[in-house]
This record gives structure tokens, sequence and C-alpha cells, in this order.
RNA sequence: GGAGGGAUACUCAAGUGGCCAACGAGGGCAGACUGUAAAUCUGCUGGCUUACGCCUACGGUGGUUCGAAUCCACCUCCCUCCA
């Protein structure tokens, strides 16, 4: 008997684990039968998770998917990180109604690449299964299409909401952007899959692939999904593109920083999605908050705590001492770039010396930049557009809090 | 296949012959205030030029005109209705 209770609650705490900040597993109760008998029968449970190999570099938003998969390794399971080469060739429709600029093979590769690097700084490459769509779906055929798109009706596929607006809204659909969610949910047929994790938005494609399993003959796999996780400006999703991402290749102190600037509202949300403190410390760093506690020192231990998972104790702790001398001491960044730039016997004028320092994008942007009081020259402001420097000295050039460079002057 | 409507800068969106490098809003950047927070206020937001000025830009190509984002022709793409 006590063994018995003992087995449950380590089921309970092994599902509080894997369930941890999902938006939805459906179904439930399947999903918990499901592992049960995997734990009885000692058989491992297959995860899927797909990516489309569209943009080379990962962030925080990803790393939602892939803590979840992650926890699924540690309890035992198979997890495979399905990256959809082919299917990255249409572009899954969601979201934008603008037509996806198809990927060339060679672009695809050269993603996957860069991505399986930056995953195992999460996952067990040791319980990683990396696979490639297109090892079914080249090999499909017309007829192997037509087979699989005789499982689905168009008044299903209508029910996706970016469809039923689209086509509510007389927005064009093209024929083959049905394709991106049969395909992707064939991927689930093709790898007998017994759950696949993906973002809320993801919900009606991994919906279609339990059906397609259904329809071949398996058992319709679990589904798992997590939220999308808003960028830095707290309100668009995370995304390269917007340019509001952390990614996990940034280096500690941007890292750092770029997680000290989001806003207090934010930094709860984060806490609650992209931390591993127990729920009961977030829950205390709250009361801490509303009793008065600064919650900039709140942050810092969020910043300290996501640079350690991607680049260590020693470098966070770094970075977060760098942060206080730079921003709250105003102690200059020890990582200032050192250039050396010729300049012709006439002098070179401080706007141009901006742009050729890649401070500022051009030469007429950096003159505004001087109008707007935002360079300083050696810790001075420079007030004068038409200040011009000559060969021979070592400059600091600084423009606005976060832009520095250290530029040495040569004849040339 | 037929009829009509549309394409403007990062986004949305004004502008129907010169006052248009192009109103306005959002976004972004910078300054003030701060905790590189929020909110607020202010400025900037095509390039080259010390400057005068010059160049490039309103889907594409030609044309009319002293002068075109604006007028005309053709082309491309999108939308709506009809078949």
């Amino acid at each position: 008997m006590r063994a018995v209770g003992e087995s449950l609650t380590n089921m309970n705490s092994e599902f509080a684990e894997l369930e941890r900040g999902t938006d939805e597993i459906i179904p439930p109760e399947e999903f918990r039968t499901r592992l049960r008998s995997a734990r009885e029968q000692g058989r491992r449970l297959r995860i899927k998770a797909g990516f489309d190999p569209t943009a080379k570099d990962l962030h925080l938003g990803h790393t939602l998917l892939l803590n979840r998969l992650r926890a699924f390794q540690e309890a035992g399971h198979e997890a495979v990180f399905l990256i959809g080469d082919f299917t990255g060739m249409i572009g899954d429709p969601t979201g934008k109604n603008e037509t996806r600029k198809p990927l060339t093979r060679e672009q695809v590769g050269e993603n996957a690449r860069t991505y399986t690097e930056q995953v195992f700084k999460i996952l067990d490459p040791e319980r990683t299964t990396i696979e490639f769509n297109s090892r079914w779906l080249d090999s499909l055929g017309t007829e192997g299409i037509i087979r699989i798109a005789a499982q689905h009706t168009v008044a299903r596929m209508l029910e996706r909401d970016d469809f039923a607006k689209r086509y509510a809204g007389g927005q064009p659909i093209a024929i083959h952007e049905f394709l991106y969610p049969l395909l992707q949910g064939y991927d689930s047929v093709a790898l007998k899959a017994d759950v696949e994790l993906g973002g809320t938005d993801q919900k009606f494609n991994l919906l279609v692939g339990r059906h397609l399993q259904q329809a071949f003959g398996q058992k319709p796999q679990c589904i798992m999904t997590v939220p999308i996780l808003e960028g830095l400006d707290g309100v668009q999703k995370m995304s390269k593109s917007l340019g509001n991402y952390i990614g996990v290749n940034d280096a500690p102190s941007e890292m750092f920083g770029k997680l000290m600037s989001i806003s207090d509202t934010l930094m709860w949300r984060y806490y609650d999605l992209l931390s591993f403190e127990p729920l009961s410390v977030v829950k205390g760093l709250r009361d801490s908050v509303d009793g008065g506690a600064n919650p900039r020192d709140i942050k810092m231990r969020l910043g300290v705590e996501i640079v350690a998972r991607f680049h260590g104790a020693a470098s966070a702790e770094a970075a977060r001492s760098a942060f206080i001398a730079q921003f709250s001491r105003g102690a200059l960044p020890d990582d200032i770039p050192e250039l050396r730039i010729a300049v012709p016997a006439e002098g070179i004028a401080v706007a141009r010396l901006l742009r050729e320092a890649g401070l500022v994008g051009s030469n007429a942007e950096g003159g505004r930049m001087i109008d707007q009081r935002a360079v300083r020259l050696d810790h001075e402001r420079v007030a004068d557009r038409a200040l011009a420097l000559k060969a021979g000295a070592t400059h600091l050039l600084q423009v606005g809090s976060r832009r520095y460079a250290r530029v040495t002057l040569i004849a040339g």
C-alpha cells in the first residue's frame, strides 16, 4: 500500500513539473493516463516539437517550448526535435496575411545547423532525436498528398482562426496554405508521436495531427500548448523581425541589459514563464514589492537567473556588476570597441566620425544626434556640428547612454 | 471572361499639377525626469555636403508639361461584384 502511495506522489509531482507553464493540454485526462501507462510498461513516450527553420537565432520565446521538452527528457521520455525543412519551404500562413518567401534548401540547411547548436543549451543532446520532415515528405508524391488531403474537409480547414478571418474578410487564401497544417499533421503520423508541443497559435495544426493519426490508424497524440511570450515591448510577441527579442546567443551583458529594460508588469510575466524559481518563491517576491521593495532589484534577480542559464553563474554575476557600474554609477563599460580610423590632414567632422565608428547610420544622423545633445566626446557634450578632429589622438565617443567607441585617429 | 476599386516612407494613412523630402498617428531614436521601469514633457525620424546647394524617393515603364505623388498610355500585383 505504502509503495503505491509513494508512486502516486511521484507521479503527481512529475505531472506538475511537466505541465508547468503550459497553456492547455488536450485531452488532459488522457495525457496523464498515457504517462501512467508508459511508466507501468517501462515505455518511453515520443514527444514531438517542430520548428520552422525560418530564422537563425533562437530567442527566449522559443525556449518556453524547449523547457517543456527538456522536462520530458528528464522524466525519461524521447524528445524529437523536428526541423520543418520541407514545410519551411511552404511557410506557415499563421497570422500575417502576406505570402511568405519560400526558403531555399541551402538557407534551410544553414538555419537548421545554427538552430541545433543553440537548442542544446537547453536540451540534453544524448536524449534528443533530430529529424527533418523532408525525410518523409520529399518522397510523398502527388498521390501521397492527395491521400492526406482526402482526410480533411474544407469546412474544417476554414475553422482555423486566421483562415476564417481571411475568408470572411475577403482576403486571399492560396490553396497551398491548406497543405501546411496537413503536412505538419502528417509529421505526427510519420513519427508516431505520443505528444506534440507547440505555441497556442499552433493549436489548430496540432489538432490536425490528432485527426490524421486517427485517419491513418494510429492512436492520436496528446497536445500541449505553451503561451506566446511577449517581447521586450510587453505587447507584441517576441520575434526577431520585430526587434523585441532576447536571443539565447546574446552576450551576457546584452542579455542582462535587455532584461533590465522590460517594464515592471512584464517582469512578472517573465517570472511566471521563464524563471525556474518555485512558484512559492515568486509569490514571495511579489509580496516584497508590494511591501515596498524596489522592483529593480527583483528584476536583477531575474536577469541573473536567465543569464546564468545560458552563460553560467560567473558571467551572470559579472553582467550584473557591470550593469550597476555602468548605469547606476555612470562608469564606462569595460568592453568599449577600440577602433583606428584614418583621417585626412584637414581633420574629420564628429558626425562623420560617428558614422565611421558605426555608432550612427549616416552622417546626417550623426549631425542630428549632435543637435539633440546626445553626443559626448571625451565626456564633454558636443554642441557644435562643425567640430572637427585632427589625427594623432585617441578619443572616447559616446552616443546616448549605451553606444560607445574609443577611436584612435591616424593620419591618412 | 466582364465591370469597378486600389498600390504613398518601418506600419497605418493624408495629399488630385508648383507652397511636397511629402499632413497626421503609431513605432523608433535622443533629451529632461528616473530604477536603461512605467507615466509625462520636448526634439528628431531619406542620403551627400561646413554651408549655398545637389541627388534619390509616392508599384513599374514611357509620355504630356516650364514643372508630376498628382494628368495620359501601357505593364505588374491586389481587392470587390458578376460569370
